[in-house]
DNA sequence: CTGAATGAAAA
DNA sequence: TTTTCATTCAG
């Protein structure tokens, strides 16, 4: 039976009957819902429920009621495996796939459907998540019917390889602005081909924010906004300056997972993109004014052996620093600052081609409109860089190299470059053996 | 097998 | 508090 998806009119939607217990849900399409008997068995309250009026953005597919039990799982659970009960959000991610309210020519990738759907998820009016819950309600009790004796028991084995030494494949951060602007449209009730089409409006003028091969970066600021950021202590003042652009944080829902390192828990307002046209820009013109930053106060991880590296993409304001016109510094053997070479050899090569121009995982590469002649294309930037530090990188699947899309162990320092927000410089490179805290704290110029 | 999301349930 | 595992399937 095919779903109409050809809703658009907005009055269709079935009246909603929240006490269904048992039942594949009697929600039907013509007009007039008609009540369950159950739905009136307590009539002495409002029903809490949605208005009449309102419409559902993501009707269940109508697979949905009884737990989607699949072919038995794939693989590797005994025959007689009996699996969880499904969460509200389970369901409704499994309704929402299953419905294909986002074509394959948006996303396919199930690990960026996942946050597309997260985040859908949390936009949703409150009626209609309580739907899910309710459906959730409904497969818990199913469940329990059907395996008086089930109680889940994770598997503590696990648990215990998997903290010691976890595999882990590090995969590049998804766009968050993309993921969260298809949810937004999603949410407007775009879906299917209107999604696409608003989508690829979208792609044409976003810049996405994946650019960068390095990690997130991290500014003084977010680090200090991080819920996980330590307190500074009495001593270690942090005179917060009022800042103008306290109000740009976008309303992003706090953070999920404590990481072992504060990442910021929304994408810097500056955007790596946006950071290498700095650097380029800084060949046109000398640079905007940096703060200073007094390197003596704090200590490079001299031991931290083979990524001793500082890659410099913005206007370094020190100006006794080696790296002051520095645009790239690799010395893996160099621990000593003041002993940097910088390599610029790389810009022989700046006109290489891009991976993007001829097929690539990123979206149509946006052309960078408004820079004139030889229009500095970050991705290229990005590949030069990438082949400068090939076989440098063990963190880095994104690389150049493909077969960093395995399955790996991680490699334990993982650099995080810092940008300063407001001169949209990188003013250090850190990695997580540093006493992070503590350069920061040393930093009282980048005090909120 | 992993990653992504959220949430229930157990350790 | 922290961890697993429910769903999904490309990589």
């Amino acid at each position: 039976m095919p779903a109409e998806r050809t809703k658009r009119a907005g009055r269709d939607v079935p009246q909603l009957v929240w006490t269904v217990p048992v039942e594949p849900i009697s929600i039907e399409t013509e007009g007039l819902a008609t009540f369950s008997s159950s739905a009136l068995a307590f009539d002495d309250g409002p029903p809490p429920l949605v208005d009449p009026s309102d419409f559902i953005l993501f009707p269940p597919s109508d697979g949905c009621p009884p737990p989607p039990r699949k072919p038995a799982h794939t693989k590797k659970k005994p025959e007689d495996h009996i699996p969880r009960p499904p969460n509200a959000f389970i369901l409704f991610r499994s309704s929402f796939i299953k419905s294909q309210h986002v074509p394959t020519e948006v996303e396919t990738n199930h690990s960026t459907l996942s946050k597309i759907i997260g985040m859908t998820w949390k936009n949703l009016p409150d009626g209609e998540r309580l739907l899910w819950h309710d459906k959730a309600k409904a497969a818990l009790d199913e469940h329990k019917r059907k395996f008086p004796q089930y109680a889940f028991r994770p598997n503590q084995a696990r648990s215990k390889s998997s903290t010691e030494k976890r595999k882990v494949r590090e995969v590049g951060p998804k766009d968050h602005k993309r993921c969260a602007k298809i949810a937004e449209l999603l949410v407007e009730g775009k879906k299917g081909q209107e999604l696409d089409e608003a989508i690829q409006e979208f792609d044409k003028h976003h810049v996405p924010e994946v650019v960068t091969r390095f990690e997130a970066p991290l500014t003084a600021r977010m680090y200090r906004r991080s819920s996980s950021a330590p307190i500074p202590d009495s001593g270690e003042i942090l005179k917060r300056k009022k800042s103008r652009s306290a109000s740009t944080q976008p309303a992003t829902p706090i953070g999920s997972s404590a990481k072992s390192f504060p990442l910021p828990e929304t994408k810097p307002e500056i955007q790596p993109a946006e950071s290498f046209m700095s650097t380029f820009d800084q060949y046109a013109l000398p640079s905007a004014p940096s703060p200073s930053l007094d390197f003596n106060t704090f200590s490079f991880d001299n031991h931290s052996s083979p990524l001793s590296m500082y890659h410099v993409c913005g206007p370094l304001s020190q100006p006794a620093s080696p790296m002051a016109s520095g645009d790239l510094l690799f010395n893996p053997t160099q621990s000593n600052h003041s002993n940097l070479s910088i390599d610029t050899s790389f810009l022989d090569n700046w006109n290489c081609p891009s991976p993007l121009s001829s097929e690539s995982s990123m979206p149509a590469t946006p052309s960078f409109i408004g820079s004139p002649v030889p229009a500095y294309n970050p991705y290229i930037f990005e590949d030069t860089l990438a082949k400068t530090f090939a076989g440098h990188f063990p963190a880095y699947p994104n690389s150049c190299e493909p077969q960093y899309a395995g399955t790996y162990e991680a490699e334990s320092p993982s650099v995080y470059p810092i940008f300063d927000q407001d001169s949209c410089s990188q003013v250090h490179m850190a990695n997580q053996d540093h006493d992070f805290s503590a350069f920061m704290a040393s930093l009282p110029e980048y005090a909120i």
